[in-house]
DNA sequence: AATACGGGGGA
DNA sequence: TCCCCAGTATT
């Protein structure tokens, strides 16, 4: 049974967290017009911005995963260009998404995308959020993008900038449970009078906590909604998810490689070759942890960039 | 609940 | 150096 609306959740759920008044049907409204009031004057264009097209959103927000605006806005219309539509890029073969998606990092993402543009190409564009989330590399963030952006429902995305100005503004303690975080940024997207207020405001929520509710040094000052914030002027610290060192990783060796194929003739390399260029350890678990992933693959002392065999195509994946 | 997964930007 | 970045899948 997919979720109910979780607007009316959302007192409950987040009072009993906050440590400040959650606000009622007034203040969201208040709220929403500060906010969108401020991006209407104040938003960076983006190319991805204003466009409706599902898979133009769906390829912006997979590369917006943990990668910043300023790296994908240099990417994505190149991208866009080579694989215009679901069809292309099903069309297309692993290897060649891989090519294009080249140095944006998390490369399992551009395999998913092209799972998902072949799940789409047979099936059509799922219509709500739960059947978006059983799209492969779309998790709770991106099905709600999506949902927005393209489909004008009123549903909120708590990525990390809508996290943390949510924590601040309303009092929240570290350990508010994502589900409370998720009824509050629905219950603020919900009002939208229309399709496209529901992509602004999902914009605007975003670009805020990037942009004026930042994570170093928040510009109180230029905030819309400073009135009544408890983190006012506090610089509250809402913290990300702890990584691992990526000097001499696992991550960086299979960075290399793949870096490697991508630019290499063919996009292939003599694991001699490809031994020589990349140097260092740890190539061989890098390498193992590559194919296991469909990234590269290995045959006869030769090594190439995606899967081994004939990849999925349209014809393949059946009825 | 923890890990794995890229790579770059900014202080 | 350290922290952060329009997260997701797997264990």
């Amino acid at each position: 049974m997919p979720d109910a609306p979780s607007a009316a959740r959302y007192p409950d759920r987040v009072r009993a967290h906050s440590r400040t008044d959650v606000p009622g049907h007034d203040g969201v409204a208040r709220l929403r017009r500060a906010i969108l009031g401020w991006y209407s004057g104040a938003h960076r264009g983006f190319p991805w911005r204003g466009t409706t097209d599902p898979w133009a959103v769906l390829v912006s927000e997979v590369m917006l995963q943990q990668t910043q605006a300023s790296r994908v806005s240099e990417r994505f219309p190149p991208f866009m260009a080579r694989f215009p539509t679901p069809r292309a890029m099903a069309r297309a073969a692993d290897r060649d998404v891989l090519v294009a998606w080249s140095g944006l990092g998390y490369n399992r993402r551009a395999l998913a995308l092209r799972r998902t543009a072949l799940a789409v190409e047979a099936s059509g564009w799922p219509s709500d959020v739960a059947g978006l989330e059983r799209l492969p590399g779309v998790g709770p963030y991106t099905a709600r993008a999506v949902a927005a952006l393209a489909f004008g429902q009123p549903v909120g995305a708590v990525d990390t900038n809508v996290r943390r100005w949510l924590v601040r503004r309303f009092g929240l303690p570290p350990g508010t449970p994502p589900r409370a975080l998720q009824a509050l940024a629905d219950c603020l997207a919900a009002p939208a009078t229309d399709a496209a207020q529901a992509a602004d405001w999902m914009h605007a929520s975003m670009e805020f906590g990037a942009r004026v509710c930042r994570a170093r040094a928040p510009r109180c000052g230029a905030c819309p909604v400073t009135a009544g914030c408890p983190s006012r002027e506090l610089a509250v610290h809402v913290p990300v998810a702890r990584r691992a060192p990526f000097a001499g990783s696992v991550r960086a060796t299979r960075g290399a490689i793949l870096r490697q194929l991508a630019r290499a003739p063919g996009h292939s390399l003599t694991a001699a070759r490809l031994g020589s260029l990349v140097g260092g350890g740890g190539l061989e678990r890098a390498m193992v942890a590559l194919e296991r992933d469909g990234l590269a693959h290995r045959a006869d002392g030769v090594v190439h960039l995606g899967p081994p065999g004939p990849t999925a195509t349209l014809a393949t994946i059946g009825p």
